[in-house]
RNA sequence: GGGGGAAUUCCCGAGCGGCCAAAGGGGGCAGACUGUAAAUCUGUUGUCAGUGACUUCGGUGGUCCGAAUCCACCUUCCCCCA
């Protein structure tokens, strides 16, 4: 059903179409995170068309706990649920098993959490996240890995990267049975599997070839941005990249700044995700072409421009810095509001650019002009 | 007219002889944030200087080795009685 067209390449960086039953995702992509089926900062469905996304992200372990995967399947999958006909990917769960790392317990079986939400006791398996994620009927499932701290040891990361390729095989059997049922709403949902191996490139490479023999419609590096430096992360990538299917669509889980797409690109990723854009949005922190600013600095208490005087989003088109600034400082919803949309629209027309240059061959060149700028704050 | 109480660093407010440049909030300023337990968290907020020095707790004058803290008077504000 799934289908990855590449229509140009520049060195390693690829310019890509796949393919899904909700549509097709241009690539390279950034996906829009949204957890609990929500843009974080009052961001509706109708919002994300005008900020051009194309992949929604939600996340299983949240879903689950509430509303719960039931009360979504009952009302007819995520996409029926919250208004959104195109891509959404639903993330496993397994990212939580890092996240909340004080509330679990991991075991051959699966983890043990503690909900956030109330203490109460959950248990997700391979098979019980393929199971949400079914119900949730997302386009894309992920597979349920542990993404072990970077900090961890080398003999912790070595075994719980064999759990996570017994986990995959699990995961890929219950999703082809979820799959072939007839009340399942997405039959076509397609599973993901997950890279995993900390910073040490012999574990990345050797998971990633046990991994691919599962031939899966998409593979993830998962793992990075978890507290090790930018460019031990993209020597991993440079390490896993050679052994990942040209063919699949590959996805750098939860990264991250414009400067590390930029570089991950060039390296032959295809997709992303980051809650820093929204984030950092709702913190007041942004991004333009000139670099980031943090609109809460009194400097811009008189500004009449807009955030970004090179950009086309409808708040830019209309908002001035100060009335912006003025809106955080009053602690208006709105002002969040507008930033993470402006945050999320750069994301996207970012994506966008890379997807125009590597088209026309000059992405490398372009590339290296950008990240000396958006790597810092703005001049203004 | 009589009686009682209070004045603290941007604001509110603790402190009631040395451990006070002075708790805690708020506000201000700045920083962080990477598959979202995050509309959160951290730092900073008298001045100057790398341990320290100097000027501050309504005003003036005292007591004391030492005062935001005790005394006297003055100023302003609040409450009660007439």
């Amino acid at each position: 059903m799934a289908q990855f067209t590449i229509l140009a390449t520049e060195g390693n960086a690829r310019r890509g179409v796949f393919s899904t039953v909700h549509g097709d995702i241009q690539t390279p992509v950034f996906m829009n995170v949204g957890t609990s089926a929500a843009i974080k900062g009052g961001i509706s469905t109708f919002d994300l068309r005008n900020i051009n996304c194309q992949v929604e992200l939600s996340n299983t372990y949240h879903l689950h706990v509430r509303p719960g995967e039931d009360v979504i399947y009952k009302l007819g999958g995520i996409h029926k649920f919250f208004n959104w006909d195109k891509p959404v990917l639903t993330d496993s769960g397994g990212f939580q098993v890092f996240s909340l790392a004080n509330l679990r317990s991991i075991k051959e079986e699966g983890v043990a959490f503690q909900s956030h939400m109330d203490g109460a006791r959950i248990f997700m398996s391979p098979e019980s996240s393929m199971q949400i994620q079914s119900k949730l009927a997302s386009t894309i499932a992920m597979a349920f890995d542990e993404c072990p701290s970077s900090v961890a040891d080398k003999r912790y990361i070595k075994n719980s990267c064999e759990r996570t390729v017994r986990w995959l095989y699990r995961c890929k059997d219950e999703m082809d049975r979820l799959n072939s049922l007839e009340e399942t709403i997405n039959p076509h949902q397609l599973l993901f599997g997950i890279n995993q191996g900390g910073v040490y490139a012999d574990l990345r490479v050797e998971h990633m070839k046990q991994i691919r023999e599962l031939d899966l419609p998409g593979y993830a590096i998962g793992g990075l941005a978890v507290g090790e430096d930018a460019d031990t992360m993209y020597r991993v990538i440079e390490a896993v990249e050679p052994h990942m299917p040209k063919d699949k669509p590959r996805y750098l889980m939860g990264v991250g700044t414009p400067v590390n797409i930029l570089e991950a690109v060039e390296r032959g990723v295809d997709f992303f995700d980051c809650v820093m854009p929204s984030r950092n949005a709702r913190h007041g922190n942004l991004f333009t072409w000139a670099g980031m600013m943090n609109l809460n600095n009194n400097k811009y208490l008189l500004d009449e421009r807009p955030i970004d005087e090179n950009c086309d989003c409808d708040v830019c088109k209309r908002y001035s810095r100060a009335y912006i600034r003025h809106l955080f400082k009053a602690r208006e919803l709105l002002g969040m509001r507008l930033c993470v949309l402006h945050n999320l629209h750069f994301y996207n027309e970012l994506m966008a650019q890379i997807r125009l240059h590597i088209e026309k061959g000059d992405f490398t060149e372009w590339k290296n002009k950008m990240v000396p700028i958006l790597g810092k704050r703005a001049p203004f």
